[in-house]
DNA sequence: GAACTTACCTAG
DNA sequence: TTAGCTAGGTAAGTTC
């Protein structure tokens, strides 16, 4: 579908006339590259095809009589007969939810009424798919008992509790009789605040059904009478935690990992292995060694065309959709082994896929959900699917009244909704997105991966210096794979539909090429290993990474590292505050640099802070308790925020734990990385690695989310305190040892630092002199600082340009002495997206004539000469649009004239230039 | 027209 | 029911 990410303007470095004009003709004379591309598929398995009776490029006028049997590749291999008792069943767990079911004989947990069921889908080594219910696991949360609460007391606490929330409930449309199942004495300990490691007595108290958990903890806080106990407020612990997360926690389960059913343990039911397990009998692999393989998963890519009345985007009410694309690729496989388009009416034949022609697009839909059904993706995705394919096909398919078709996931009686979900968080703002519930598929929209990604910076490789400017699929595949959609204006999808089977065939390819980009960029941006390895370090499953925050993230490890020490997670209400102090950013000394500055830098600057100084939840504490808990000075430290946190003799935090953890991981990670030879051992490794970082630089921001599960402002101001003390500190190392007095060549001098950064002129003529003098001062400025905290060399800028606060731009050095790796630009409207294209153009060919040429008069006379242009007319209108498409539907303004913008920022330029 | 506020986007 | 953080530049609008 064109409408939804229509370009609405050029982007750097985009396709030059010349070649769109070849395109263009191309289209009549010769088959496309793509087509090409296309055909050259079908070659390898032209043996397969004949064998199974069926060519790749048959034109298949199905009508009324499709069937899923005449397709014989589209079906999963065959399910092996298993044989539960004597033999184990492993699967690789890709999505994980629960349902509320009967209790099943045999297994544990609760024989009346309904209960919670975890249900994993996966796919085991042989490709075949598993639905496994997991039977007996129950919700549960904590409290702390009260003064004097003993074990008999637990019985009357129980029927109190049951009895208040069968009250408080509204309606009992599941005619639940029991809510709480069971209360029990522990021995746990609050993991907020440091109060000398005693454990106190806690009430752990079970319930039905998840949903039952919030009233009970309301019901608890409100204040419960029971027994002799006066009426009291009970803190609740842990009683907001996700179920399928409390599960995970629990038994020791990650995202993406192997799950072994021993033999005899479970049951085997329906087709292609559905079975039952007791959830102590099921075993969870760590993801590591041979766990790390990724099993071969379906991958399917699609894309709709509809035909929309001329000027109007198309409603799912009116407008009928003509074509439907689809790909599918299985993991780690470099092709799509199924490519097919559905089409509404006839449509020539393409080399290299398979087109299925329909009279009745009732008939059209029906087939494709039949069809979908039938290949049974583990993943699916496609280019704004989640926005608009998706919603489109549900909403015609209602209006059409194909009652089949909303049935997509996997599990059978299950109809996908479509929901509208509003997103709110002070970083991205206000988001509308959409939601189809399609059990046991993970859903992966490529618009939805590259938009968190920019704000993530997952990519930061590929990403490099400048960011994306448009998010149209056009545009995203340009960049990523400097290839382009096929050659076909939104305005005519509804003629070529209404012309003949050569021009339908046209759009056929279009719609084909747009299923297999995003197939394509999945591959290339790694995106399957990258989530999944991201899924399994912070033990979250891959769905969350695409629909919920950062935060589970932590809470998820924390969790399950608190677990360990019987450390329990209190319910904190949420309330914003007042922002605490961040980074320092030294005052820059404006002006133009033309010897080399040398840039040293703090790696990890904020993890390596908490592991140096132990600052963790637990390990903070009350200026009223060090007294009370007998502490020496020795035993703790006050930060430069004056908050108080006891040292890792006393007690090491969680928080540090973690961090060690994911930073040592992913030493390992790259260390392995180093040996390994086999390329897509090598990705997976890259994808881990990548991972960890990423999961260690948020759990700062987790202890700062005021908004949030667990914040804890004393930890994360303590955190940019410790770091404004160390650039000022490293400022004056530097400054005071590499000076005349001590035998250098001159008197260093900081000259801009931001947070974790200094900028040095050391007053040295070459590179490599500056890189020398770098490094020995990061190595000596290193042994100041308690580790792991390490300052390290990074880069030497020759010549360097410093406008301002956030604003540079130099050459940038870092391999060789010799020759620069980049134009390193920041913060200047060459990398800002709300500048339109001149002025980025005109900006950074001044700064290439300045740094590059050093010829700061060149760069005055360029300006002038675009001024001139820009004043009679001779720029092209594209080059004055400012193009926004951060939001999902394609927005773009325009008229956004540069004319007095273009003129002011000339006389910055000049400014620029004068100084040198 | 200075002083302040807001929107947007970036650095780290 | 859901949401990582702060610092800071620049343009444009608003107030006095």
């Amino acid at each position: 579908m064109d409408f939804k990410r229509r370009n609405g303007g050029p982007f750097v470095g985009g396709v030059s006339q010349a070649k769109r004009g070849k395109m263009a003709t191309e289209w009549e004379d010769s088959p496309s590259h793509f087509e090409e591309e296309l055909s050259m598929f079908d070659e390898g398995e032209m043996d397969m095809e004949e064998m199974e009776g069926q060519a790749g490029h048959d034109v298949i006028p199905v009508g009324d009589l499709f069937s899923a049997d005449l397709n014989p590749r589209w079906k999963r291999p065959n399910a092996p007969t298993l044989d539960s008792s004597s033999e184990t069943l492993v699967f690789q767990q890709i999505d994980l939810d629960y349902y509320l079911g009967e209790s099943l004989a045999g297994m544990p947990g609760q024989l009346q009424g309904k209960v919670p069921i975890i249900r994993m889908f996966g796919v085991t080594d042989g490709g075949n798919s598993v639905c496994c219910h997991v039977h007996g696991f129950a919700p549960y949360f904590y409290v702390p008992a009260p003064n004097g609460f003993t074990s008999e007391y637990l019985g009357e606490f129980k029927r109190e509790l049951n009895t208040a929330v069968l009250k408080d409930m509204r309606s009992n449309k599941d005619n639940i009789s029991v809510t709480v199942l069971a209360v029990d004495i522990t021995r746990k300990e609050s993991m907020y605040g440091y109060h000398g490691k005693r454990s106190l007595d806690f009430l752990r108290i079970t319930m039905a059904m998840p949903r039952l958990i919030a009233p009970a903890k309301r019901l608890l806080e409100q204040g419960l009478k029971f027994g002799p106990f006066p009426i009291q407020s009970y803190q609740s612990y842990e009683a907001n935690i996700d179920f399928e997360i409390r599960f995970m926690v629990d038994s020791d389960v990650v995202g993406c990992c192997w799950i072994e059913l021993p033999k005899g343990k479970y049951r085997a039911s329906l087709c292609q292995y559905e079975v039952d397990v007791g959830w102590t009998d099921m075993i969870s692999h760590p993801a590591e060694g041979d766990w790390q393989r990724i099993a071969p998963l379906r991958v399917l890519s699609f894309d709709i065309e509809c035909a929309g009345r001329k000027g109007i985007f198309p409603e799912a009410d009116k407008d009928p959709v003509i074509q439907i694309a689809s790909m599918v690729q299985r993991q780690g496989e470099t092709e799509p082994f199924i490519r097919t388009v559905f089409t509404l009416q006839s449509c020539a034949s393409i080399v290299g896929s398979q087109i299925l022609c329909f009279t009745q697009e009732k008939q059209l839909l029906q087939s494709w959900a039949e069809f979908l059904r039938t290949v049974d993706p583990d993943i699916i995705t496609g280019y704004n699917i989640q926005n608009f394919d998706f919603p489109y096909l549900l909403n015609r398919a209602a209006a059409l009244k194909v009652n089949l078709f909303p049935y997509l996931g996997r599990v059978r009686g299950i109809k996908s909704v479509l929901r509208d979900l509003n997103f709110q968080s002070k970083q991205m703002g206000r988001r509308e997105n959409k939601t189809i519930n399609m059990e046991g598929r993970v859903q992966f929209d490529l618009l939805q991966v590259i938009f968190l990604n920019s704000g993530l910076k997952l990519f930061t490789v590929l990403l490099r210096d400048y960011k994306l400017r448009s998010y149209t699929l056009n545009a995203v595949s340009f960049h990523f794979l400097q290839e382009q959609k096929e050659d076909v204006q939104h305005s005519i999808i509804t003629d070529l539909q209404n012309g003949n089977e050569q021009t339908r065939r046209r759009l056929a390819v279009y719609c084909l090429k747009d299923a297999y980009l995003p197939l394509r960029l999945l591959q290339k941006l790694m995106c399957v290993i990258n989530y999944m390895e991201m899924a399994r370090v912070t033990g979250v499953p891959l769905t969350y990474l695409l629909s919920r925050g950062q935060q589970i993230k932590v809470v998820s490890q924390l969790l399950r590292q608190a677990m360990k020490q019987d450390l329990v997670m209190p319910v904190v209400k949420t309330e914003g505050g007042e922002d605490y102090t961040g980074a320092t950013v030294i005052e820059p000394e404006k002006g133009y640099y033309s010897l080399p500055i040398a840039t040293l830098d703090f790696s990890s600057l904020y993890p390596s802070i908490m592991m140096a100084h132990n600052l963790c939840y637990t390990t903070l504490l009350q200026k009223s308790s060090v007294e009370k808990l007998g502490l020496s000075p020795d035993d703790f430290i006050k930060t430069p925020t004056g908050d108080l946190f006891v040292k890792n003799s006393v007690r090491k935090g969680l928080l540090p734990e973690i961090l060690e953890n994911l930073l040592s991981a992913r030493k390992r990670a790259k260390a392995e990385l180093k040996k390994e030879t086999d390329p897509f051992k090598k990705q997976v490794l890259d994808g881990r690695q990548l991972a960890l970082k990423i999961s260690a630089n948020s759990v700062y921001g987790f202890t700062g989310a005021q908004v949030g599960k667990l914040p804890c402002l004393e930890i994360s101001q303590s955190v940019t305190g410790f770091g404004r003390q160390m650039i000022e500190r490293t400022k004056q190392l530097v400054e005071s040892k590499y000076t005349i007095s001590n035998g250098y060549t001159a008197d260093a001098k900081v000259i801009y630092g931001d947070t974790d950064s200094v900028m040095v002129k050391l007053g040295v003529a070459t590179v490599k002199e500056a890189m020398t003098i770098g490094k020995e001062a990061a190595e000596w400025v290193s042994s100041h600082f308690t580790p792991p905290i390490k300052l390290e060399f990074e880069k030497v800028y020759y010549p360097y340009l410093l406008i301002n606060k956030k604003r540079y731009a130099g050459l940038y050095f870092s391999t060789s002495a010799d020759t620069h790796d980049k134009m390193d630009c920041k913060g200047i409207e060459t990398v800002r997206r709300d500048n339109c294209p001149l002025v980025a153009n005109l900006i950074n060919t001044c700064l290439q004539k300045i740094l590059i040429d050093r010829d700061p008069q060149g760069a005055v006379a360029h300006a002038k000469e675009v001024i001139s242009d820009l004043l009679c007319n001779r720029i092209d209108i594209s080059q004055l649009v400012i193009t926004k498409e951060l939001t999902r539907t394609a927005q773009e303004y325009a008229g956004k004239q540069a004319h007095v913008e273009l003129a002011e920022r000339s006389v910055c330029l000049f400014f620029c230039c004068c100084i040198i």
